[in-house]
DNA sequence: AGGACAAGTTATCGATCGATAACTTTTTCG
DNA sequence: CGAAAAAGTTATCGATCGATAACTTGTCCT
C-alpha cells in the first residue's frame, strides 16, 4: 500500500549533515537567528530536528557550523588588488551567493547568543585574514572599517525592506561602496 | 499592615506610558527585538505587560512607537556643515545616548517583523530628512550611504561582541567615519 | 547469516512567549 | 456624594520553541 508513497532515502550520515547545514545557511540568511526555527531547518532537509540535534548538539551549534562554513573570502580576495573594491561588492551582492559573513553578521546582532557566536567567528575567519592581507601596524583597524561598510552594504540592499533604491541611486551606492573599499586597501601608513 | 509595603503610586497613565516607552528603548537596544519580552519591558517600568499592550496594542506597536520616538537627528544635523562627520560620530557612539535609530536598525535586521517596522520608520524619519538636507537629486543614495556608514559604526563598536579595537585603532576608525561622512556631505554633483 | 552499531523516527517535556478575559481599585465629574 | 469611566492587577490560554528519552529501522562487518 505503500506503492504511492515515497521509499525512504539511503541512509547517509555525511549526505544528512551536509543538508541540514545548507538549508541552516539558506534559513538563517532569510529569516535570521531567532526566527529561525530548528524544525523548519531540518524540514528543509528534509528530516526531523532530532537528528539535527544530534548531529551540531544545539542551535546554536548549528549556526556556529553554518557560519563557519559560510566563509569564502578567499575567492574575493584572490581577485586583483587594484579593483578589489568592485569584485567585493559583486560577490555581496549576488543573489546567487545565499550566505555573506557579513549578511550573518547583520542578522545576528539583534540576539546576544547568536551574535557571540557570529562575531567571534567572523573576528578569526575575515577579520584577521583580511587585516593580514591589508598588512601594515593599522590593518586590523582597516580591515574593521572594511567589514562595517560591507555589513551597511548587504544590509541595506539585501536585508532590510525599505523602499528600494532606483538602478541609478543603486549604482550610485555600488560605486561609493567600492570606491570606498578600494581606498582603505590602497591606503599607505600615515 | 502595609506600612512595610510600597504605598501603590499615584495612578496617570500618561507617565505610565511614558515609563513604559522609556523602558522599551533601553530594552530594546540592549537585547533586541526577539530576544526582549514585553514582560521584560514591563517589570522594568514598574508595570504589567497586560498594561503595556493596552497602551500599545502590540509588541510591534510598542516597538514601532519606541522608534518613532527615539528619532533626535535634528539636533546632529544643526550642527555646523564643515564638521558634521565628527558631530555624527560622537552622537552616534555617546553611551549616553542609549538609543540611536542606526542601533536600532541594526538590532532589528535580523527579525522580519521589527525589519518591516524599523525600516518604515527610518526611511520617513532619517532617510528622507537627511536626503533633503544634503540636496541634489543623487540626495537618496547619498543619504543611504551614510546611513550604511552609521549602522556599520554602532554595529561594530557598540553592539558586536567582538575583540574590542585599542584606542590607536578605535581613533582611526572614528577619523575614517568622519571623513567619510563628511566626503559623502561635500560631494557636489557629477 | 547475524549481531552490533549507526541512522532515523515518534512522543513528549518544560519553559517562555504574546495576547485576552475577567476582575478590582482609584480617580473624576455631575 | 456617588456612579461611571479610567487605571491597574491576576489568572490563564494557546501556540511555539529547544531539547531529551525511548524506540525502530537500516547498514555494515566478521
Amino acid at each position: 500500500m505503500d506503492a504511492l508513497t515515497t521509499p525512504p532515502r539511503k541512509r547517509d550520515a555525511a549526505a544528512t549533515r551536509a543538508r541540514i547545514l545548507e538549508a541552516a545557511q539558506r534559513a538563517f540568511s532569510e529569516t535570521g537567528y531567532s526566527h529561525t526555527g530548528i524544525r523548519e531547518i531540518a524540514g528543509m532537509a528534509g528530516t526531523s530536528s532530532t537528528l539535527l540535534l544530534r548531529y551540531f548538539g544545539s542551535k546554536a551549534g548549528l549556526f556556529e557550523a553554518a557560519l563557519t562554513a559560510a566563509m569564502p573570502i578567499d575567492a574575493v580576495f584572490a581577485q586583483p588588488r587594484e579593483t578589489i573594491g568592485r569584485s567585493l561588492a559583486e560577490a555581496l551582492l549576488d543573489p546567487a551567493n545565499a550566505v555573506r559573513p557579513p549578511l550573518m553578521i547583520a542578522l545576528a546582532a539583534g540576539d546576544p547568543e547568536a551574535a557571540t557566536i557570529a562575531a567571534k567567528v567572523f573576528e578569526s575567519q575575515t577579520v584577521a585574514p583580511v587585516a593580514k592581507w591589508l598588512g601594515g601596524a593599522d590593518g586590523r583597524a582597516r580591515s574593521l572599517e572594511m567589514a562595517m561598510l560591507a555589513t551597511g552594504l548587504v544590509s541595506y540592499l539585501r536585508q532590510l525592506p525599505l523602499r528600494p533604491p532606483s538602478p541609478d541611486e543603486r549604482e550610485h551606492i555600488v560605486a561609493w561602496f567600492a570606491g570606498a573599499i578600494q581606498a582603505i586597501v590602497d591606503q599607505t601608513e600615515r
